[in-house]
DNA sequence: TTGAAAGCGCTACCAC
DNA sequence: GTGGTAGCGCTTTCAA
């Protein structure tokens, strides 16, 4: 049974303890260099001894800093995001600030909820693969330090992985091997990512002469990935392109279980190259640079956060990644 | 260009603007049953219309209470967390608690920091698959709320999901297929868990005349069960049980890299059945309720934060779930 | 049912 | 280099 918890020593407990004022106990932990040398040691170690650990609340009170910036992103359990959230825990904790993560589930609804209470616990934003509109992030932009990483809103500072170049390189990678009909398997409608890929992917296959059947959307979860493989193999395609590699897994899945071989039948690339995602065969994917895009937004948000009032934007290339579920068209 | 952001109006200025005291508007957020309805409807309505969010920290200072909780793994990038994290979020949400995440990254000293920093930021913290001695969380849990997922100290509240018994489950699965000969693949060897699989592998494959063969400690990832399966090879068993899915994931890729089939020539057995990791041939592996256990573990921390000093210790049971890794020994 | 006032723990200004 | 003091935005007695 624990035992009851010591009340933690205040600022002033320690003054008293150490004989000096509450402004100095104060300085040694925000501007030690402003004070003796000795002063900041002796004081440390009367602090350290107490158990003494400054109280955050009150300090951002007085600051108006909170300290903490948040992530938030669609779906933790998708494997493209923990990346992305590594790396800006890494980047933010190196400023001394911490991270709230949040997920909004896929919810839109949710997501604005959020961002309102998270306004007043955070200093900032960094907003993943947002499902909002463009005007309601505008808008939040307005209110809050906001940047966004995969998502093109023109005013707002953002983060841009280009995988719509990734997907010509594909669309080019197929064509080039015989491939005359291609499935694009669609992700959730309401993703940038999913627009751009798409688009990208359209636009080049119409300049190969090259078929393409978008099939979707989808949520990108393996069990979906699994089930569109039925269809997929319905439209008489000889490859597909998947919104991501957790779809293109599961529709690894479904065509193993359907008994189609791959690459020998059907051609397969994802997107992300989730390192995660250890298919057999390894799969054909578009490599975006998620961590660099993670620790970026972060250092976008900083900056805002420190007044800097201008718009940054970045694209990060994501070339295609070819491995083992691509090959020639069956003749 | 982002323009200037507006200041945020305090409690006061609604006070002001509804024509009423500052007491009355804080009610309406912390008692509105202490008012009268048309008053609460009247005050709200001002506040939206200037866009008031209650000042967090302010509130903390006061109340003592931080009004967030801080969850705390190794690795977000390990499959196995975001179950639990999201379950822990969703039921700290539900309870208006938000949730801090953070990340170890393996580091037992950042562990500590962190736990010391949090102790200022949360009201408590769910500790998950801790990496500290036994001597550090009690000590911790002395200092701060603490509840504990899958590491078993005596004093401190735990949720533990009992692999042990799916492993003795996989043990007997694999003699009962005539396999007498078999690896171990351990985890990190600080970890509780698998501490708890090893012993209960070399317990039960003792009573069914089993010979087993431990190797490792490993890292739970990919890569180190993919190099991982030359090692197994060569010991000439004919089953892998792996601490968890990610390295049992690798062992099948290794396997098939260097042309062994599974199930025929080798069979194989993970732990924990990450919903992300869909194998081919999809994988035998004993499933944890992580998602209960993380839902448990914050109901454990707000009673304990709520003054409730008592010791809470859940067991959850992980039964073995048979795929199709697992076959009969090879003759 | 509502208002006035004190103070949570800390920082920052102004003295010395 | 160090101390005194005011006040950040809010909640919560106490009084009306």
């Amino acid at each position: 049974m624990p035992r009851a918890r010591p009340e933690l020593p205040t600022l002033k407990k320690v003054a008293a303890a150490a004989g000096v004022s509450a402004s100095t106990v104060s300085r040694v932990y925000s501007h030690p260099q402003l004070l003796r040398p000795e002063t900041v040691t002796r004081v440390r170690a009367v602090a350290d001894e107490l158990g003494y650990v400054p109280h955050h609340p009150a300090r951002a009170l007085k600051t108006g800093r909170i300290g903490a910036i948040a992530v938030v992103v669609p779906d933790i359990a998708n494997p493209f995001f923990p990346p992305v959230i590594r790396a800006a825990e890494d980047r933010a904790h190196d400023r001394d600030i911490y991270t709230l993560l949040a997920d909004t589930d896929e919810m839109t609804e949710k997501e604005v909820t959020l961002l309102v209470q998270l306004q007043r616990r955070t200093d900032g934003v960094v907003l993943v693969s947002s499902r909002l509109s463009t005007e309601a992030i505008r808008n939040r932009s307005t209110l809050h330090p906001l940047v966004l990483v995969n998502r093109d809103v023109e005013g707002v500072s953002r983060v841009l992985v280009d995988t719509a170049a990734g997907m010509r390189e594909a669309v080019d990678h197929l064509a080039d091997l015989a491939h005359r009909h291609v499935v694009y398997l669609a992700g959730p409608s309401s993703s940038w990512s999913d627009g751009q890929r798409r688009a990208a992917v359209l636009d080049r296959a119409q300049r190969r002469g090259v078929r393409v059947t978008v099939l979707g959307p989808h949520r990108p979860e393996h069990d979906e990935g699994m089930r569109a493989a039925a269809a997929v193999l319905e439209t008489g395609a000889t490859a597909v392109i998947a919104f991501d590699d957790v779809l293109a897994q599961g529709v690894l899945a479904g065509c193993a279980a359907a008994g189609v071989r791959i690459p020998q039948e059907m051609s397969l690339i994802g997107c992300d190259d989730i390192l995660a995602v250890r298919t057999a065969p390894p799969l054909t994917t578009v490599r975006g640079p998620s961590r660099q895009a993670g620790a970026l937004a972060v250092d976008f948000l900083l900056r805002l956060i420190d007044g800097v009032r201008e718009e940054t934007v970045e694209r990060l290339p994501a070339p295609l990644v070819v491995r083992e579920t691509t090959g020639p068209a069956p003749a």
